[in-house]
RNA sequence: GCGCCCGUAGCUCAGUGGAUAGAGUACUUGGCUUCGAACCAAGGGGUCGCAAGUUCAAAUCUUGCCGGGCGUACCA
């Protein structure tokens, strides 16, 4: 049979010369499987009431629709409901786990996202933008692209000067002694404790202008170990040795989390000199030009704001450096769609950056896509703070999930994930500690554990026969529907890149079978082969939904 | 001031042009001798911030207003 959209349009062709795209989407289920609205749309130009086009199409595709469908009416102010037939909705759902929209086939995508900053700590803010960038690649890769995931981060800059400023004390060499000591500890108490040398050095930095001026100093130091290659001196020793605990926490996290691990980190100092030389050399070219000392680029005449790119002491700001990130991703992977997945504070400065790129590099902008998520907060709206104390740390997030899942990683790392997944990608995101943790209602664990009730029964199934086909039951129809939508909703949630939908549609999911279940069973009931091909199709969905999230299925609980 | 984003049930959120606006949670109540009760069923709870406009049809699009967040030159 030729797919349903087709009939229509030909059936519209034929019966009133009118070329129209044909949609379905899925009403309620009392409506039908299918629904169109496209007889609203085209009544006006016929001249002919809503319901009377719907009519006399539904009249004229009947008989072209063949044995697919069951039954095909008109509704309310016009709609077009097709009931599929109860043979064609079980192929459907058996096929619905294996079909992936190929949107990126081929293509290859650089996605950056996570960012977090060596000698900092890394707090829920990392954690969140972890999550939803692993997903989000994720679901870019299954339909079809080729995904390198970078990270960047600030390995110079003042958050280092600072750190190392602390780190360094009085006495360079004891220091460094300090830290052969340190080495023996747990990765995690050694990235804990720079971050505590980081928050000494901003303090100080704030309360002590001796400090203030010697902070300064280290962080040109810095730049400098990195001008000169410098391995050897005490100073560069001590740096490299935390910037290389710092990447190895990074690393241990991921793993831990359930993340894909990343593919490359583009550190700040690598990309530095790539933006001091672009943004110097379109200094020439007249793309940026000298303000107050500095090198800006002048926005505005784009409705944009202006902004440094290198400071009046010659120093890069970020922009320079995003600058330099930009040029070589593109030298290193020649990407047709690169994905930076950020906070949405940084929107508008991006703006700047991407336009000030477009001058010189008019390819690059058209295949960036800038993807922002809001910020975490607490209950109330509360932004996270370290003065006011209400900071969390993304490891404090893996703890409380892990003791309130009684020592239950896998379920305890799934609810987390769920929690932040569930709630779609752009607004800032309100974030119960108790509730993201929970293990009932619309959470990972609940359908983590629909799934194992289902893979429970198939284990304890032994028949694999289809058996003969007979009608659904209510309860079976319901479950095989919801199967279906599987493969739209992946469509939905790739073409947005908003991996929300698919939690949205996976609690629906489970919730409908633990309906089905409830009032059904399945083993040795007279209707267990069609039961059995259901509940497989549906665990197969299940699963693969959740492996677009990165949350695994376990086959028990 | 200007720019961007947001405002839906007590709370946390789905729904972004379509049919009676839905979930979770909290509260009340019922259901395990039966394939896994981390489950299911029932109940109350809404000026979709306000107003006007566009449309056969608006929570959804447009405009204005109110409220909140973020950004707005050498932080990232």
């Amino acid at each position: 049979m030729q797919h349903i959209e087709t009939v229509f349009e030909h059936t519209i062709q034929d019966l009133f010369g009118l070329e129209v795209k044909v949609v379905f989407t899925r009403p309620d289920e009392q409506f039908g499987d299918l629904a169109t609205n496209v007889a609203l749309h085209i009544a006006k130009q016929i001249g002919v009431s809503p319901r009377e086009v719907a009519t006399r199409i539904t009249d004229a595709a009947k008989d072209a629709l063949g044995a697919d469908v069951s039954d095909i009416t008109v509704a309310g102010p016009g709609f077009i409901n097709v009931t599929l037939s109860d043979n064609e909705l079980l192929g459907r759902a058996q096929a619905a786990a294996a079909e992936k929209p190929q949107i990126y086939q081929d293509k290859l995508v650089v996605a950056e996202y996570s960012d977090p900053n060596p000698f900092k700590a890394f707090h829920a803010g990392h954690f969140y933008t972890t999550v939803v960038g692993d997903a989000i690649a994720r679901l870019v890769q299954a339909a079809g692209a080729k995904v390198h995931r970078v990270n960047f981060g600030g390995d110079v800059g003042l958050h280092v000067g600072k750190a190392m400023w602390a780190i360094v004390g009085e006495d360079m060499q004891k220091a460094l002694e300090n830290l052969e000591v340190l080495a023996a500890q747990p990765l995690h108490d050694r990235a804990t404790w720079m971050a505590e040398c980081y928050v000494k050095g901003n303090t100080a930095y704030d309360e002590d202008e001796t400090a203030k001026a010697q902070i300064i100093g280290m962080n040109k130091k810095v730049y400098l170990i990195h001008e000169q290659d410098d391995h050897t001196s005490t100073l560069a020793k001590i740096y490299h040795t935390c910037r290389d605990w710092s990447y190895e926490y990074f690393d241990a996290f991921y793993q831990e989390l359930g993340v894909d691990p990343f593919e490359k980190y583009y550190p700040e100092s690598q990309t530095t000199p790539v933006g001091l030389a672009t943004v110097k050399e379109q200094l020439a070219q007249g793309v940026y030009k000298k303000s107050n000392g500095a090198i800006v680029f002048d926005g505005e005449q784009f409705g944009l704001h202006t902004r440094v790119f290198i400071n009046s002491e010659g120093l890069p700001t970020y922009e320079a450096k995003d600058v330099g990130l930009i040029m070589a991703k593109w030298h290193d992977y020649r990407f047709d769609l690169s994905l930076i997945i950020t906070g949405n504070d940084i929107v508008e400065y991006m703006k700047v950056v991407l336009k000030s790129v477009e001058q010189f590099m008019p390819e690059l902008p058209p295949r960036t896509r800038h993807l922002t998520h809001g910020m975490l907060k607490l209950e109330g709206g509360a932004k996270m703070s370290s003065r006011k104390g209400n900071v969390l740390y993304a490891n404090d997030i893996l703890q409380a999930a892990e003791t309130a899942a009684k020592g239950d990683k896998q379920t305890a790392y799934a609810a987390v994930k769920y929690a932040l997944l569930k709630q779609r990608t752009g607004g800032d995101i309100i974030y119960n500690p108790s509730e993201s943790v929970a293990l009932e209602g619309n959470s990972g664990p609940y359908v983590q554990y629909a799934h194992a009730r289902a893979r429970s029964i198939l284990a304890k199934a032994n028949r694999s026969d289809p058996g003969d086909f007979i009608d659904f039951e209510p309860s079976e129809r319901s479950l095989a529907r919801k199967i279906t939508e599987y493969p739209t909703v992946l469509e939905k949630a790739v073409t947005e890149l908003m991996p929300h939908h698919i939690c949205t549609y996976l609690y629906e999911l489970a919730q409908t079978f633990n309906r089905f279940y409830e009032q059904s069973r399945v083993i040795g009931d007279e209707r267990e082969a069609l039961r059995l091909q259901l509940v497989h199709a549906y665990a197969d969905v299940l699963k693969d939904g959740l492996s677009m999230l990165h949350i695994p299925a376990p086959e028990h609980l």
